[in-house]
DNA sequence: TAAAATTTTTAGATTAGTCTAAAATTATTA
DNA sequence: TAATAATTTTAGACTAATCTAAAAATTTTA
């Protein structure tokens, strides 16, 4: 097994993949709040494990060994979550850092279990997918409300910016996972967007409207 | 916050005081399968912290703050203990070393809302009292089979010994948490004892008897 | 109660993860 | 493209937890 800390360095560069396609130093330093000496301390410790391929001062990629260790993370961070909001009623933005303790629990056993006795979630309270026992998910294609033209309607569907600050920015103008919007007008001089939802107006600016996540 | 190694130190000499007022170094060792080395640099560091009371050679006592950490351990392996066989259907013999993970997880919020989404159950799967949120049980007055004479009745109501084998072989032989049983006969040559259980004749031995708990 | 046995502590190393400061490499820009 | 800036790595040190081997203290026993 691994230690909690190459879990993180894992499931960092993992998250780091998405956006661009080799990861640099200074960004996992960045994600994991340390120091760059550290991280190629650690880098060449997940190399000799074969979980990433790494060559000096020019970035990392995650192995298909690693990429299986962070998609495991990803799965019980998710799950976690979704019981904590589902079955213990935390709010969405109250379940991060528990979610973070949690899924370093190693029991394959207890997460497939959890899973099931949660009637399979396929999404976790801010909309992200979570993966099957087996590590497969689809990522389902989301684009911003800011990609939206003026009449376009979507569904809310996931957050971008998973910081408490935003999700209970969102709660409070209710703007929660499953609710059907409409553009009504966008603002040619700050790009903020009037929406249309259940009737009401709501005004977002353009930060929101890029860090709020539809399907269509 | 203490690390997870601080916590199980804490918990291994609160059980251990249980049964003797000051705890030894060797016995702290044993306990932990560890040396007693590296228990003598850990007595220090929480003598520091004052989580207990430690004087060279002279043995340990948990000081008030150190129980209450120690009971907080106990609550959440507990509460977790029970989870996993109420709500994910896993065997009482299954339990012990996901809790030990589980136990760990700092969040006081998360247990307590866990202790109400099952409804505050009083004891574990093993029979053992389940401290509450304020660190408050009681210790059930339980006595071993063994001290039962012949004809004595009682309830199964606890285990001595928390091991797998031990667990399973009672499971086996269905002396489960909650069967009232009663001495039908005690072997004055090895002390083995026939229980009568449910109508049926079941024969332990005088290590068992010893390890089975009953209230009356 | 003195010698022997046991327990406990100290001394000195080791591993994991982290840090600062300095050196090496790569990227930028003038 | 040479100088400058930024990034990354190395060197050396630190803390937490552990270990082995040896020394010190306590307990047992003869």
């Amino acid at each position: 097994m691994n230690t909690f800390t190459e879990e993180n360095y894992l499931k960092a560069i993992y998250h780091l993949s998405l956006q661009s396609e080799s990861v640099s130093t200074n960004q996992i330093a960045a994600a994991l709040n340390t120091k760059a000496a550290s991280v190629t301390d650690m880098l060449k410790k997940l190399a000799d494990k074969e979980l990433i391929n790494y060559a000096k001062y020019q970035g990392v990629t995650l192995t298909p060994s690693g990429e299986k260790i962070a998609i495991s993370i990803i799965r019980k961070h998710r799950l976690w979550e979704y019981f904590l909001v589902e079955k213990l009623n935390f709010k969405w933005d109250e379940v991060h850092d528990v979610a973070e303790e949690l899924e370093h629990i190693s029991s394959k056993e207890l997460i497939d279990r959890l899973d099931n006795f949660m009637g399979n979630p396929r999404y976790d309270p801010h909309g992200d997918p979570i993966p099957d026992s087996n590590g497969l998910f689809k990522t389902h294609e989301l684009k911003p409300v800011s990609a939206l033209t003026t009449n376009e309607k979507g569904i809310i569907s996931g957050v971008r910016d998973h910081s408490s600050a935003f999700l209970q920015y969102l709660e409070r103008m209710q703007l929660t996972i499953g609710k059907t919007i409409k553009v009504a007008e966008i603002n040619d001089y700050d790009h903020s967007v009037i929406l249309l939802v259940e009737d009401k107006k709501i005004h977002i600016s353009r930060e929101v409207a890029n860090n709020l996540l539809i399907s269509i």
